[in-house]
DNA sequence: GTATTTAAGTCAAGCATGCTGACATATTAT
DNA sequence: ATAATATGTCAGCATGCTTGACTTAAATAC
């Protein structure tokens, strides 16, 4: 306690204050996802099929390039996983009417189902943070999130706000 | 357009402004990890080394019990990782002198090292997020993300506060 | 109209992270 | 002496991500 171990101080911000922002972002984001896991591991989806599943619902019609845009993951990586989804019959493929070399993503009902089941847990999970925390909290805390992503992701916010 | 399809919701909270939060959580961790996985990579380690060393440096002579509990994993998985650690010197570990049973770790010299690079990285991007958004912000965004965890997550932060 | 680029898909191999199950060893507690 | 606890280990399996090398079909450029 007598010397501070820790010169990198920039702003005034302690090494524990940023600490405890760092370890608050791994439990959250750990306890967030844990339920999701678990209602896909029964299907033997993992959480790769949610991300997936996710984006098509929350972006019907997307192309497979765009996907992997914001997934930013491997084309390699998504065809395993959107694969399985589309021979389970949770996504619906269509061929591009302008450019037919795409292919259309669009969820089934199967898909639709599995997504609102998966996506409800967190939003109802949210919600209630949100309320516990106040209507200033929840700016503040987009106002932080926003700022520590990068910012090619911060862009998905912008023209899809209010 | 003409039916909202989604009936839940509790709180005056439009489904999508849930789902911005929920993509800011992925977005942000995202990003958040990435550059650390980088580094890692370049010695042959993971994610789950930056966690080990992370909480190790942070509770420095934690138990291996502590750290299971801590990281909500098993043992098996656990061990491959903090061998390696071991192994390559950036972990040492000492008996426990009131339970003999205990192996305590520590961070040696060149632990401490790899932990600053990764967690500096990290503290300065929050810093920089909590610097353009501002106290009352950050305020707010730990209590959204203290409400986003479980409680049991929840209470690494209570005893812990200033 | 041929050549190039682009969108998507596939095969193969490799590594990291997690899991379950089954044991083994040392030490502490009853 | 016996039981419980802390730790470690072996084996096997699924998942998720990677790089690299190609293929096919369609659009675009020259």
């Amino acid at each position: 306690m007598a010397e501070p171990k820790t010169i990198v101080n920039p702003l005034f911000l302690r090494d524990e204050d940023l600490r405890q922002g760092i370890e608050m972002l791994f439990f959250a984001y750990r306890d967030f996802t844990a339920r999701g896991d678990s209602i896909l591991a029964k299907q033997h989806f993992g959480r790769a099929h949610h991300r997936v599943i996710y984006f098509i619902g929350r972006h019907a019609g997307i192309t497979v390039s765009e996907l992997l845009t914001i997934l930013s993951i491997t084309k390699q990586s998504l065809s395993r996983v959107l694969s399985q989804l589309v021979r389970e019959e949770y996504v619906l493929q269509k061929t591009g009417t302008q450019d037919r070399r795409q292919r259309l993503l669009y969820l089934t009902d199967k898909g639709r189902t599995l997504e609102q089941e998966l996506t409800s847990d967190q939003q109802m999970r949210l919600a209630a943070a949100y309320k516990d925390a106040g209507a200033a909290a929840v700016e503040g805390f987009r106002k932080v999130m926003l700022g520590a992503m990068d910012p090619r992701s911060r862009k998905h916010f912008q023209a899809t706000d209010k």
